[in-house]
DNA sequence: GAAAAAGTTGACGCTTCGGTCAACTTTCGG
DNA sequence: CCGAAAGTTGACCGAAGCGTCAACTTTTTC
């Protein structure tokens, strides 16, 4: 009766943010219903369009709940905290980060398999560019929100793509050049388009980047990447 | 005697973060005392750490003021705004937008000028890592605290240099490529490295970035820019 | 069809935020 | 050395942030 505050082993950043709690009254777990499998996706839906925008620490979970017309406590329902939703966004981006790179296979061409990666990553910057400008913004705070886990699975995947360039080196069938700064290459140069939008707009001139400047970028990108390769012709 | 709270005309967006303002007791303006000069730099020192480290948003001014040894009502006193801090730094990072640029001059070798403007931005971005990510930062958000006259300043800069590669295209120096296709893999892989820091690092596998890795990276850029458009030997 | 589980919601608590202010001390020009 | 300008600072304000809770309704389960 009105005696001490309850005290629970959580740790608070600013804005009294729980940074680790556990749940009280389990929602989340076997939950399989059909009404909480559609409430989370329109919360998800809304969460990545604010955090585009805004940023993590710029999105309020009220902007969220408002933009998925459901009350801010129902949100809270499905997702625990701020971090809960973000952190599932981010490993759902994650999880696309090397689909594209199972293009690249060692018994494939290389002209063939490179040119095709540049497609794909572009194809996916262009369709997922709130994703994509999500990532990046997680990205350029120095992956705040990535477990340990995330960065090892980022770690292999690339690794592992760097053996299948020095395996077609190796053979004789492209330039030596060190694998990891060509990835890099790839990686932003991809990227960029969706990232930086504003910038890249700025030299285009155009209002939006068209569907004809992704082909055309993919077809700049492809050329020089692969003559610079020594994969021309 | 306590009537009514003062009406001015502002605008207030989450925070009730002041948009506009009209200072009241003049600071900042004909002041160019050596003590203002030296709280000024220390101020924006503190703050460019804070908002690279947090983003606009993330950031606060208690923690630029702590980090700055200054009460955060000094810190009002010298900088109207948080915008007031934010567009400081930012106008400061754009200004070294185009001086790397001014190395591509159409009376130079193409080969030499490109090597050298890579090497000049691998430079700063190696030097300035802080600067170049706040930038990326904002650009990421769309440039929310960019000026019209600042992407006007942008966009002029870029176009004077991509009639520099037309030229040389012209003149049958070079391979025909789309010029700001070129340009944007240029500023993205050589923003990379320090833009997305543990990307690059879960590559490279090293703790920390290296001269050595700059260096790597210079190599190979320039090796794969200038054999892609037509420029090696 | 009733008990249990899942979902809904408005009001609230506490913290931090950007920004203000008034009283004070230091610096500086003459 | 004096008066004005510049600089300093603790206390404070209203707004907004994240997260909580208890009471309620709906859906599922058996």
């Amino acid at each position: 009766m009105d005696s001490i505050a309850p005290l629970r082993d959580i740790r608070r950043s600013r804005h009294g943010e729980v940074m680790a709690r556990r749940s009280r009254d389990r929602p989340a777990d076997g939950a399989n219903t059909r009404i909480s499998a559609r409430n989370r996706k329109t919360i998800l839906d809304a969460a990545i369009r604010v955090f585009t925008e805004k940023g993590y620490d710029g999105a309020s979970i009220a902007e969220i709940a408002a933009l998925s017309g459901l009350p801010k406590a129902n949100v809270y329902y499905y997702f625990g905290s701020k971090q809960a939703i973000y952190r599932t966004l981010i490993a759902d981006v994650l999880s696309e980060w090397d689909k594209a790179l199972t293009l690249l296979r060692e018994e494939r061409d290389p002209a063939e398999a490179l040119a095709d990666y540049i497609r794909a990553k572009l194809d996916f910057t262009r369709r997922h560019a709130a994703e994509s400008r999500m990532f990046a913004n997680e990205a350029v705070h120095g992956g705040r929100f990535m477990s340990r886990g995330d960065r090892a699975h980022i770690r292999a995947a690339t690794l592992s793509r760097v053996k299948v360039l020095e395996a077609w080196m190796e053979a004789g069938k492209m330039d030596r050049v060190e694998p990891i700064h060509l990835f890099i290459m790839l990686w932003a140069s991809t990227q960029y388009y969706a990232d930086f939008d504003i910038l890249a707009r700025s030299g285009l001139g155009s209002g939006r980047i068209t569907a004809a400047d992704y082909d055309r970028a993919a077809e700049t990108i492809t050329r020089i990447i692969l003559k610079g390769c020594g994969l021309a012709g």
